[in-house]
DNA sequence: AAAATATGTCAACAAGGCTGACATATTTGA
DNA sequence: TCAAATATGTCAGCCTTGTTGACATATTTT
């Protein structure tokens, strides 16, 4: 039994196979799942360095440019973050001139966030290498294979 | 032109259209991939908050269980942290008990990381909320169309 | 015996999560 | 109309988890 060199150091029981066949778990996929994630995002984080801003910057610029006129409130609803960790980096954005506000048409109390030239910018120069890489990874499909591809992530998110 | 509301506050230029078409590059896949990854995290984070762990501690325990006897520079290359942030979650781990450290049986300088029972049982409390998001995303595909979904994570992985 | 390697540890710092409380402006509803 | 609800901003402070750089120890390699 392999497990005497664990003995050797003390008495508890460690186990030594991998967990890979237990009760029917794909711990595969799970794993594919964080190394895919991992690497998506190391790309905008390299580009990011450059400006002095984070992960949780690109988050905002992407999605204020994806829905120019969004509302301080639909970002935290999108990004599931507190105010104030979003308050931090809006700021910041706001400040750095990259995404303007403007007070809601409507409803004064609002809002409303878009972004500038600079802002759509940089979500592009983001969005990239991203791009470049999903298009690699999908270059391997057919285009059934791809709307399934989509069909899985869509699966795999919450729906509400 | 609704780029007046856009003036009523500041002469920056804003942007008021969607980034959606810009390029050609997939926005939708972008922002799929975020939001499944996002609640796909967000289940074992929940179970973490009553051990007092988190996210670090999972991924550490995950591969360990995955790869018994893996050494800490396998680990710091499967992770891509440095030292310190491994050192941290690590030891706290080890000290309550859900890693186990051999001393390398060829390699005395090694430490080899086996889970204990505890620590195995955690790695499937973990991963069974995760399978099963995975098992109700896959529930839609075909088997090639599993398929296809592995080949398409593997491609979004860096290959090194 | 010296150099390289595997690991651990210390101090310090930064990003980006969190909470709770409170302020302001504005809209809504009784 | 006036009180309550809403949208946002802000302050202070905390935690986790990432970072760097330096240095210590044990062990293996050359």
């Amino acid at each position: 039994m392999s497990s005497d060199q664990a003995r050797k150091t003390s008495e508890e029981k460690t186990v030594t196979g991998p967990i890979s066949d237990a009760e029917g778990i794909d711990f595969d996929l799970i794993e594919q799942l964080f190394f895919a994630y991992r690497d998506f995002t190391s790309d905008p984080d390299a580009i990011l360095e450059k400006s002095g801003f984070g992960r949780a910057h690109h988050r905002v610029v992407h999605f204020v440019n994806r829905q120019p006129g969004m509302t301080v409130a639909d970002l935290l609803d999108t990004l599931r973050i507190t105010k104030q960790s979003l308050a931090r980096v809006l700021k910041q954005l706001v400040d750095s001139g990259y995404i303007h506000q403007v007070v809601g048409p409507k409803d004064r109390r609002q809002r409303r966030l878009y972004p500038t030239l600079k802002g759509r910018e940089l979500a592009l120069e983001l969005a990239r290498p991203q791009s470049r890489r999903i298009a690699k990874a999908l270059s391997a499909l057919d285009p059934q294979g791809r709307d399934m591809v989509r069909t899985f992530l869509q699966g795999m998110t919450d729906t509400d």
